[in-house]
DNA sequence: GCAAAAGTGTTTGGCATACACCCATGG
DNA sequence: CCATGGGTGTATGCCAAACACTTTTGC
């Protein structure tokens, strides 16, 4: 925080000191059509693609602005979202070779677990474009967009073993096969069939319906579901769900 | 980052865009005397003891300004500097009670490890006192700072098994309880003496020196170094050092 | 019947944990 | 010579990883 008197300014260079440009971007995952999901907007054809984001407004603190963004873009309200790293950025404003001004941007980077079954994209006036684009196939991401949606891939990699990816992510009932595909994505590795379901059901948040879904030309797979009062219960002592390594 | 055409803002309230204050602020964690410190300072007598911190200027992006910042206080340049997280507040500017200005900050929080045997504690104009204070023992620490540095102490048991701790904490040489005792004081319990010793040695990174240091009335204990080509090596790899349950 | 993929069970090895024993030092 | 704490070795148990077998479905 601010304090009343700033400590560790160069000494007689408080004009130096200003505000700067800070923007909140939104990774936003989302699962649908078996592969995990990212969504990106493009403002105007011939930009690059874009995370969705904004500037802070004045009577917003970052996670509100977060918050407003999603809503903007997906129409949901009560979804996962955490602050993940901030970015800077300097830049040489154009057009004044002498003394050239330097500005400097900073960007505060979430990402957001959303059931994108529930959402409704808005394309704004500000977006021309929003879609949906698999994790592993993004085309023209703009380039310091991209390092942000990296760090929040390994962000959520990272801590995968804190989250109820699944629960975050899927609808109601969900195949196993599906929650795996996305634990799967995340790590960017198979995982054995038959480990991860013995996992899975052993944490004790998930519990089998005796329903199945026919899915193709074999067994048509369990369906799912979260137990929503076991996993708070647990989230609220703090528990880590699972290992890292399924 | 800031867009050209800033996206999900609410329609014809361009002039609430504004810029906010934003400082960076250094949980700073030293290793002497046998046990694991956090440098704080106080501005002046009377006020709370605070982490060392600054605004950020124009020409910084704030990578920069935690360096400076670290710089100031301890006169060291190469160390180990991470962010680890940011914070919002929001506060209602007083004496105005139409249309109360809401002032929104933020501050970006880094951690920094350092060898505290090499840092020569600068008492600038701006902070009278500055201080190692244990990390179990720290009193008066004003609150919002005092959530940092919490937060910053579970980030680093988080990535405990990620940084080469000793390796940024300690002199080049150096004994196993030493190096035990960080461990210990970062996750807050008790290690087993014989299984660390055999988990640290088997990673491969810290060779046995014939030397040892006389301590107390026992056994003299070894005194250990980094390799530290090993380690760039493995860093190279992206490795995890050990894992996060000792 | 066959291919494909789901459900269930078993074996194995490695690692975390716990603890026993010996060694060196100062008082 | 005893208390203290460092160094080395060993037993145990759990869990992740690997894999075998059966079941179900569409073609």
């Amino acid at each position: 925080m601010k304090k009343e008197k700033s400590t560790a300014e160069p000494h007689g260079k408080e004009k130096d000191i200003f505000n700067l440009n800070i923007s909140v971007d939104c990774t936003i995952f989302g699962f649908h059509s078996g592969s995990l999901k990212v969504l990106l907007c493009k403002p105007s054809a011939g930009e690059k693609w874009m995370l969705p984001g904004g500037l802070i407004t004045r009577d917003e603190i970052p996670d509100e602005t977060a918050r407003r963004i999603l809503k903007a873009k997906t129409g949901l309200s009560d979804t996962y979202l955490k602050q993940f790293s901030f970015f800077g950025r300097k830049d040489k404003k154009k057009g004044e070779k002498e003394n050239p001004e330097i500005l400097s941007e900073i960007s505060l980077a979430y990402f957001a677990l959303i059931k994108s079954g529930d959402a409704q994209l808005v394309e704004d006036n500000d977006s021309e474009h929003i879609e949906w684009f698999e994790i592993n196939n993004i085309s023209d991401l703009h380039p310091e967009h991209k390092i942000i949606f990296e760090t929040a891939l390994s962000s959520l990699r990272k801590q995968i073993g804190f989250i109820p990816i699944g629960y975050e992510l899927l609808p109601e009932k969900f195949t196993m096969p599906e929650l795996r595909s996305i634990y799967e994505a995340i790590l960017g590795r198979e995982l054995d069939r038959r480990n991860f379901q013995r996992k899975m059901l052993s944490i004790g948040f998930i519990k089998a319906l005796n329903e199945t879904r026919k899915v193709g030309a074999h067994k048509s797979p369990n369906l799912y579901s979260f137990d929503k009062k076991k996993y708070e219960e647990a989230e609220r002592l703090g528990i880590q769900l699972m290992s890292n390594n399924l």
